[in-house]
DNA sequence: GCCTTATGTTCAC
DNA sequence: TGAACCTAAGGCT
């Protein structure tokens, strides 16, 4: 589940596992092999994320995940097992292991090239040192959309599929609106929620952006888990009754990502 | 068992 | 704009 939230949530709990410890790190697909061996024995000293990225820092070097759309981290007990599949990259501690497979990056960086990787993301909601007014900037200097900018890890980091669509009809927008159109004050009120509900996320392991009062249990309908694991509002609902209005949810192709609103609750 | 789809990014054209 | 990356889950047969 790779937005922001789960990247932050996997940061933390490597931490708890791996940190201030050796580890034994290997790349049993062999991917990784030359740099796992570099890094093998050696104390993480911490792990840390800054949008969808993670950093698992050593001193000497990091090692920068990105899991795209397919990594994913499996856990595994003491002793460890074989193996299976395409492991890229193998941590053991002294508490337990873990596998990674399928990620889009996983490198070995040095201090200036990790420097040059986070200047290139925006502020992250999850993050105590973001700006959100960083991000304004980059909006009002844009002519885009806020659907695009939402998803744009320049303007900020973290923010996905799901979370943009769920932000969007918090606020009832239209996707379509020009994010320079909101004016500031409305960014804000949009940066803030999303720090809630990503922070929520990071807490909870699963996105949930349905307000109490629109749960299935307050309208009286029965309760309801998406595909993602949480209850949302829009996300992969096309065609679905709207949850406060009941109008059809609509869909569309933007930049080779679906996009989901009400065209009621979101009409402006 | 096969086909489609996906919470993401980069690169080639 | 489309393909590639490379994995899992769900829906269908």
């Amino acid at each position: 589940m790779p937005e922001g939230h789960a990247l932050h949530r996997l940061a933390r709990r490597h931490d708890e596992q791996f940190g201030g410890h050796p580890v034994r790190v290997s790349s049993p697909q062999g991917r990784f092999a030359a740099a796992a061996a570099e890094l093998d024995g050696a104390v993480l000293e911490r792990a840390e994320a800054h949008g969808k990225h993670l950093f698992h820092v050593y001193a000497a070097g990091t090692v920068h995940v990105h899991l795209g759309l397919y990594g994913a981290f499996t856990e595994f007990p003491l002793p460890a097992e074989e193996p299976r599949g395409q492991v890229r990259m193998r941590l053991v501690g002294p508490r337990g292991g873990t596998d990674l497979r399928g990620p889009i990056a996983c490198e070995l960086l040095t201090q200036d090239e990790v420097d040059s990787l986070r200047g290139r993301l925006g502020p992250d909601p999850l993050r105590a040192d973001a700006d959100p007014e960083q991000a304004w900037q980059r909006i009002q200097r844009s002519r885009t959309s806020i659907a695009a900018l939402l998803m744009d890890q320049k303007v900020l980091a973290g923010v996905g599929n799901v979370y943009r669509a769920e932000v969007l009809f918090r606020h009832g927008i239209p996707p379509h609106t020009p994010g320079r159109e909101l004016g500031e004050q409305l960014w804000k009120l949009i940066w803030d929620d999303l720090v809630e509900l990503m922070a929520d996320g990071v807490r909870v392991g699963r996105i949930d952006t349905v307000r109490p009062e629109h749960e299935p249990e307050a309208m009286g309908r029965p309760a309801r888990e998406d595909r993602h694991g949480g209850e949302v509002y829009v996300y992969r609902r096309a065609g679905a009754p709207c949850l406060v209005c009941g109008t059809p949810v609509s869909t569309e192709e933007l930049s080779g990502r679906k996009l989901y609103w009400c065209p009621v609750c979101q009409a402006g």
